[in-house]
RNA sequence: GGGCGCUUAGCUCAGCGGUAGAGCGCUUCGUUUACACCGAAGAUGUCGGGGGUUCGAUCCCCUCAGCGCCCA
């Protein structure tokens, strides 16, 4: 017999080993299934399950299930990422911590890197243990790790073929580079974020003592009055040690303020180089003194104006950010920091008298995500991928629907950020990570080959002669083999059947923050190599937030640990929940109240399981729906039906909210509280055959339900439909393997669903009434049907023994007339008395049928209202004309009937 | 500065051109043999403000206000 409670922590982990010992986690074997593929978004393997991940695998899970359910031989593809910096950090953090004084420089390259797998082989990949915990049903023997040989082949291949093309090329270009790990880093890695800073205010002596008019003072118009003689012109920086490596001043050429002095030069102080005063579109006039530094070699926007006007571009910091040995920085400067320079250089410009003042200003400064130090732009040397060209096919695929945003709306973003899109720095200067397979001659030419041995031999033909070559240090982002990642983990380069039937993957879940990281590089490199789109739908789902809404995160300490989450409330619990909070567009904000009411749900399932055991309704393999001859077992049926195809279209329209919204009211607001409490007296009774078809269609509904809630809550779900097997039918097959339900629209049995409507109605205003006329909640009370038609009558006669005891009656029965001191409602024409003479507290009554008087006059007047204006009549649909005229007549007759009751009791009291 | 989104019950959120909904919370009652992680009944809303389109707007359009995110 089944316990009163479900126990997730001995559930839970007896269901996850048998579901995937059993096979059931891999795609089945039948070339007629239809395939339905989803690739995970690889989780670094440094990774931890966060809240996000939950929800992130939830939705893949029900969705695998579900497909699974349905017939559909079903791959989610699992896998890591490398997470280049980010394991890196850890290793080296780890060889700090160890005391023994080793770093990764006095290891070596090839040591450091046995020291990272090593790390790998023993802590890496733990979330793959969470994800089980979850229930996630990805087919765990095809684990894929972007540092696996297969996957580096396609890496490799990719590079090589990109190179050949001319879409990969080696150039010299500004960088985000952070000076903690040494390396570039790309733009979506950096942060920006607002800061407590400076705007220092420098002058830049004209060339030979020149002066000029500046004006001070302005009219109305905006004329200037007042000028002052000027030798100099005023800049102002936020980052005062790159001025020595600037090479130009900036005005905008509209300025008329500067007008006399463009084409002069400023003596450049402490760097003593004369630079240009130039004019372009760039400087914003109203905004600080107008004249704006020109730093190309350490600024994005200064880089842009230095190229266009061919000005020379002065690296001024090493790989850590201290001020470089270089010629054009003066040597009192090399080797400090670049803070230490700043304080430097403004305290040389004020010894100078050059120093006009400081402000402070919030200024936004870029940082690391990683590193957490601001990130410098720099000019370097690195790889990059022509992403503009191959961003083209990859717009085109979305823009003709070959993939589908959903919800729609991202493909705004998507295609922002593709329109706009950079040529995508792919070289870090890291060692953990595919090593770019670039190998250079003694002159510095380039061979780009799959292997040394064939990098060798196109050198030899180059140079004629065997060449001693030497491979780039650098490794490719990570985001370049994640790029890879639907088809790489398929199989390709080599053409596997795998590859074959499974790409295009059918659907990728994934957050918004990660299109750009991810999805935009999958579509471009798909489409390249594979000439079809990695997949037909991306769902797009919301991040998960704390209560208050705030983004959760280890540093304000509110993260919600998943893991404790599962401990707490079970895995079902946390699933549902997400996924009933999943709507499309907008952010969840999660409680742990909500989790818990969810736990209740899953609770409140298991009793209904338990019910239906005790009352022996086992289950029969031979069980056809359309066989019942109960009315309520025929209701029963078309309500299953429809809450099936409800279900089923709102998890095809990928709305998981409303999947599980429905799923959540079948369940405990038709089956539990309607359908078991009406089965009662037929269990009980002595009508055998009845017995027996009640017990069968009871057990039928709830194996369906079983099946449909089967993604949202796999575990307590695989447990009941194993209880309930011990009694009836044996299980043909576990439920992850069942059969999604296809009932069609005859179930719905129109005349079963109108009584058994009445009937509800009944009771619930026979409850409602009693309730607010204070009759004891024990008390049983007569009701009395009066001026019903005959089949209302019929009705009342079919289910005396079932409204009796739902609405607490001593008897129901058909009258001619209301008793004196009854209270009375309407139902649908006909009236229903309550004889409680004596009991009923009359002054109560009389406000209850005020208040339900003042209702429906209320709502006559609003529909009388519509139903008087001609244009109305003239111009909306008929049937909803014709609606508010039946309403508006129903309405009329309960008020009529009201007033008459109340006008009995006023007269009487 | 550019772009996107949000504002509906005390809280968290669905929804929708034609009777305003859910969960939680709250109030009252209840141990009727599945379930107190329960049952029954109930209260609560100028659907952010203003304007427009429409026979009809919470929904569509414009505008203002507040909030959030992304990009510069």
């Amino acid at each position: 017999m089944i316990e009163t409670t479900f126990n997730p922590k001995e559930v839970e982990p007896r269901w996850s080993e048998a579901w995937e010992k059993s096979g059931a986690y891999k795609p089945k074997d039948d070339a007629s299934a239809g395939a339905f593929c989803i690739v995970i978004p690889p989780p670094n393997v440094t990774g931890s399950l966060h809240i996000g991940h939950a929800l992130n695998n939830t939705l893949q899970d029900v969705l695998c299930r579900f497909e699974r359910l349905r017939g559909k031989s079903v791959l989610w593809q699992p896998g890591m990422d490398h997470a280049g910096i980010a394991t890196q950090m850890v290793v080296e953090r780890q060889l700090a911590q160890s005391g023994k004084n080793e770093d990764r420089r006095s290891l070596g390259r090839e040591e450091f890197l046995k020291r990272v797998w090593a790390w790998k082989e023993e802590s890496g990949g733990m979330i793959f243990q969470q994800l089980r915990r979850l229930g996630a049903s990805c087919d765990w023997s095809r684990e894929r790790f972007t540092m696996d040989e297969g996957l580096s082949a396609a890496v490799l291949k990719v590079f090589v073929q990109l190179h050949k093309e001319g879409l990969i090329y080696k150039d010299k270009r500004l960088v985000n580079w952070d000076p903690h790990f040494e390396t570039a880093i790309s733009d979506l890695e950096v942060e920006n974020k607002e800061v407590a800073g400076h705007f220092w205010h420098f002058k830049y002596p004209l060339e030979n003592g020149e002066t000029y008019q500046f004006p001070i003072a302005y009219d109305e118009e905006g004329n200037p009055t007042e000028w002052e003689t000027r030798d100099y012109i005023a800049i102002a920086t936020t980052r005062p040690e790159t001025m020595l490596g600037d090479g130009a001043v900036a005005v905008h050429p509209s300025d008329k303020r500067y007008a006399p002095i463009v084409g002069k030069r400023v003596l450049l102080p402490l760097a003593d180089r004369y630079i240009p005063i130039i004019a372009d579109e760039y400087p914003d006039p109203d905004f600080g003194s107008g004249a704006v530094k020109i730093t190309g070699a350490h600024d994005f926007n200064d880089y842009k104006v230095a190229r266009a006007h061919d000005l020379p571009m002065y690296i001024l910091m090493d790989t850590k950010g201290r001020m470089a040995s270089a010629e054009h920085v003066p040597a009192k400067y090399r080797g400090l920091d670049r803070f230490e320079a700043r304080k430097q250089v403004v305290a040389d410009i004020e010894a100078l008298g050059l120093l006009a003042g400081v402000e402070n200003k919030k200024i936004m400064q870029p940082f690391g995500d990683r590193s957490g130090v601001v990130i410098e732009p720099m000019l370097t040397d690195q790889w990059y991928v022509n992403a503009g060209e191959l961003a083209k096919s990859a717009i085109a695929a979305v823009e003709d629907g070959r993939t589908k945003f959903v919800p729609e709306a991202w493909t705004k973003t998507y295609y922002q950020w593709m329109r706009n899109i950079e040529p995508w720095c792919v070289s870090r200067q890291l060692w953990w990570g595919h090593r770019i397979p670039a190998w250079y001659g003694p002159d510095g030419h380039v061979f780009v080959e799959e292997s040394e041995a064939a990098a060798k031999a196109a050198a030899k033909k180059h140079y004629g002669k065997e060449t001693e070559l030497r491979q780039d240090e650098d490794v490719l982002d990570t985001w370049f083999s994640s790029g890879l990642w639907p088809f790489s983990t398929l199989g390709w380069p080599e053409k596997t059947q795998e590859l074959a039937r499974f790409y295009p993957t059918s659907t990728l879940v994934t957050a918004h923050d990660i299109i750009f990281f991810w999805v935009a590089r999958m579509m471009m490199l798909g489409m390249h190599f594979m000439k079809e789109v990695p997949f037909h739908e991306v769902y797009i789902h919301a991040l998960v937030r704390d209560a208050k809404g705030q983004k959760m995160s280890k540093s304000k300490g509110n993260t919600m640990d998943p893991l404790d989450l599962i401990d707490k409330y079970g895995a079902d619990a946390l699933r549902f929940t997400l996924a009933a909070m999943a709507a499309q567009g907008r952010d969840i904000k999660l409680s742990e109240q909500r989790i818990e009411g969810y736990r209740n749900f899953g609770t409140k399932l298991w009793n209904a399981a338990r019910f239906a055991q005790m009352n022996e309704c086992a289950v029969w393999d031979q069980y056809d729906p359309r066989s019942p001859q109960q009315i309520v077992n025929k209701w029963i049926v078309g309500e299953t039906a429809k809450a099936a195809a409800a279900v089923t279209r709102e998890l095809e329209a990928r709305r998981f909210n409303e999947a599980a919204g429905a799923l959540y009211k079948f369940v405990w607001n038709i089956y539990c509280d309607w359908y078991l409490e009406f089965i009662k007296p037929l269990l009980n009774g002595d009508d055998e055959a009845a017995k027996l078809e009640t017990r069968r269609t009871a057990a039928w509904v709830l194996d369906q339900i079983l099946i449909m809630l089967h993604p949202f809550m796999p575990f307590i779900t695989e447990e009941i439909w194993t209880r309930m097997g011990e009694y009836g039918a044996t299980r043909a097959r576990m439920l992850i393997q069942e059969n999604w339900p296809r009932l069609g629209d005859d179930l719905i049995d129109a005349a079963a669903e109108a009584e058994i409507d009445w009937m509800v109605r009944l009771i619930e205003e026979t409850r409602s009434t009693r309730s607010e006329l204070n009759v004891p909640a024990g008390a049983k009370i007569p009701l009395l049907l009066i001026g019903a038609d005959a089949t209302t009558e019929a009705r009342l006669e079919r289910y005396q023994d079932l409204i009796d005891r739902m609405a607490r009656l001593e008897y129901s029965t058909s009258a001619k007339d209301a008793p004196k001191g009854s209270v009375t409602f309407v139902l649908d024409g006909a009236t229903v008395a309550l004889p409680l003479e004596g009991v009923v507290d009359l002054p109560a009554e009389a406000a209850r049928l005020a208040k339900d008087i003042g209702k429906l006059e209320a709502e006559i007047a609003k529909m009388d209202a519509k139903l008087n204006n001609a244009e109305f009549i003239k111009k909306a649909p008929e049937e909803v004309v014709e609606e508010l005229r039946e309403r508006r007549e129903d309405a009329d007759a309960s008020a009529a009937k009201l007033s008459h009751a109340l006008k009995q009791i006023k007269g009487e009291a």
